[in-house]
DNA sequence: CCCCATTTGTCCGTATGTATC
DNA sequence: CGATACATACGGACAAATGGG
């Protein structure tokens, strides 16, 4: 549980790695606070600047909100609404550009998926909120 | 072109806002080296931690890929497969965990698709190699 | 193989701003 | 109001990986 200073992998890396632990184990369950950027460099014994690389990191996963002021929460799983798409479309996945992110008002760490329909429209959907479905044939 | 200390954009932003434009516009093209992040405090006119930010945005949104005692490279943008999912998917894109991105030698910045089949089966694709197909009803 | 220049990773000290409680 | 915590930003320093000669 401790971090490798001499291991190949970055520091950050590994200090993401351990958290991920954490909150997948459900340790750190959703809704609650990580500890502070303070207390991360005391527990694992490394620098500021790698706390704060890994805590990005997760939050580029999705997986933790951060609010200034505040701390760092685990991040909620919240409820996807279904959205049918029909037959002959593609989809895609990506992250967002900084003006799409704004606009959808995304969190960090949340893709978006891409709808092109047959007849050539294109949708832009938030990653965490929806669930596509394809329509069954009864 | 440059940055604006006083803005009440962050710099690190700005810089990613800059980058982003010269990589979107061709002048950086997939492929090509990013100048590095001692060249880019001098260009700028800005410290290594605003510059390092900057890239770190860029990471997380899938566009440039970090190579450490090399550089940072914009992304090649790989020829998707088609992969077509039966009627009654259920489809859902998001950050692959730690795991999921070594298994599937993902990029920072690159999302997963998850398709639930109507069998069960589960299948996760990488989300920038891949573009789903729902078959037409020709 | 070693040497070396380049580049990113990491740590530290410091400072200011801003949001929350 | 103050205490806490994160955000931004600068400076310096050394470690570690890469790649070329």
């Amino acid at each position: 549980m401790t971090v490798d200073q001499r291991s190949h992998t970055p520091v950050y890396v590994q200090v993401a790695d351990l958290l991920r632990q954490r909150i997948e184990s459900g340790e750190l369950a959703p809704g609650a606070t990580l500890p502070s950027e303070a207390r991360l460099t005391q527990e694992y014994g490394i620098g500021r600047e790698a706390v704060r690389m890994a805590v990005s990191l997760l939050r580029s996963e999705g997986l933790v909100s951060t609010v200034r002021g505040h701390g760092t929460r685990v991040r909620e799983i919240p409820n996807r609404r279904q959205v049918e798409v029909p037959p002959g479309s593609r989809i895609t996945a990506r992250m967002p550009s900084g003006r799409e992110r704004h606009e959808l008002q995304l969190d960090e760490g949340i893709p978006v998926l891409v709808v092109r329909r047959p007849d050539g429209q294109t949708e832009i959907l938030p990653g965490d909120q929806v669930e596509l479905t394809t329509p069954a044939d009864d």
